[in-house]
DNA sequence: CATACTTGGATAGTGCCGGTACCCAACAAG
DNA sequence: CTTGTTGGGTACCGGCACTATCCAAGTATG
């Protein structure tokens, strides 16, 4: 296949291919001569991963490359090539330790921790993104004057863990390590649109069965 | 307080409270003279939910602008202020009707909308920003091979219907309707990135308790 | 064999977005 | 009186995800 065939096969334009290639979102087609090269299926299945993750999961281009790099790292264990790559995933800006609100939401966030018996989490806390944006989140919530800590975020905690089961359930479904790491990112990158469509189809099912149409 | 000390105290500079004062996101100051606004602590509270929807939330300014629009428009009832403020939350482009995985994807989330009892969501999809993102992701999903459809969804379905639930008991909470309409919106905007949070850690969690640190 | 098209490679340009910088005359504060 | 700040305006910035154009070399078609 070449590039205009990769191109129709995938409903990406030739221009934004070549963009991809070039900043190694792809791998470069087997050279036939300095003017021709050939693709095959994995390169659409790779540039499928690449739009999903741009377009569905809303990545940058350059963390694309870098959760790739991750999946494709064969030096690396399972759990260590899926931390990786997950570790990557859409940061909020480092909170500002010396804001009050900032302080209370580490203290109210290490209470729900303990408070559910999360000691992994807890432990990983300092390092994780998802800690940090979860301190962010809280603050935002506490500065506009809610009341908003450890005791209303718990049932939420319990939900979330339920679905985290789910997920790993669902990854330990696939054969192989490779497919495992894949699904896995493929499930933190497309899996958070959808459980957000899912509750926002959740919450307007809810409202109307509460409060009607009107 | 003028425009240094808004600016001192929510952290956010000067240039750009002008900014958004000239989009319509903060309503100007009570002009003192040509020169001088005087500016009160509901300017500041709106900055910083401004701030919150742009910096943890993600929106575009413009669709900040909207938002508050609908959120301040007393012209509206309670349900249709909140339907009109989450309906414009962040959406994913138009799904390719031509598309055989589309396809595929509305007959598999209606099935799913049917399978849950969600008859409210049924009817209101085709509207509905959150159906459409839930088609593209899974129309994606499928496009790379995996079966993704009613039957792996409506666990998680269920999970998030119960989140929902939540959502509206915490609404409830609120004595006005003014309160609860700005809570809900906040709670759409701000919750998202808390449960994705959230969801993130349990995953770690989870993985750790399953799979160790290894 | 002629002609039109396609290839990889390179470079420059586009449109949007969230600010930022600078300037101004009018006013305020010490 | 001097120094700084105000609202208002305009111009500009850097980052991002492409997109357009050009090129010489090679390919497909009649």
């Amino acid at each position: 296949m070449r590039l205009a065939e990769l191109s129709e096969r995938s409903g990406v334009s030739t221009a934004t291919i070549k963009y991809y290639l070039r900043e190694g979102l792809l791998p470069p087609g087997r050279q036939i001569n300095r003017t021709t090269a050939e693709y095959d299926e994995e390169h659409l299945r790779r540039l499928r991963l690449v739009r999903a993750m741009i377009q569905v999961g809303r990545l940058p281009v350059a963390t694309v490359k870098e959760v790739l790099g991750h999946v494709d790292d064969d030096s690396l264990g399972r759990t260590m090539r899926l931390g990786a790559a997950l570790w990557l995933l859409p940061q909020v800006a480092e909170p500002d330790a010396d804001d009050e609100y900032v302080r209370a939401a580490h203290e109210e966030v290490g209470a729900l921790l303990d408070r559910l018996g999360w000691h992994n989490a807890r432990q990983l806390a300092p390092l994780s993104p998802a800690y940090r944006s979860l301190v962010v989140a809280v603050a935002a919530f506490r500065r506009l004057g809610y009341a908003w800590g450890a005791e209303q975020l718990a049932p939420y905690a319990e939900l979330m863990h339920r679905t985290a089961v789910l997920d790993l359930d669902n990854m330990e479904t696939h054969p192989s390590d490779a497919e495992q790491v894949e699904f896995a990112v493929l499930g933190a990158i497309l899996n958070e649109p959808t459980l957000r469509a899912l509750h926002r189809l959740a919450q307007e099912e809810e409202s109307v069965r509460r409060y009607g149409f009107a």
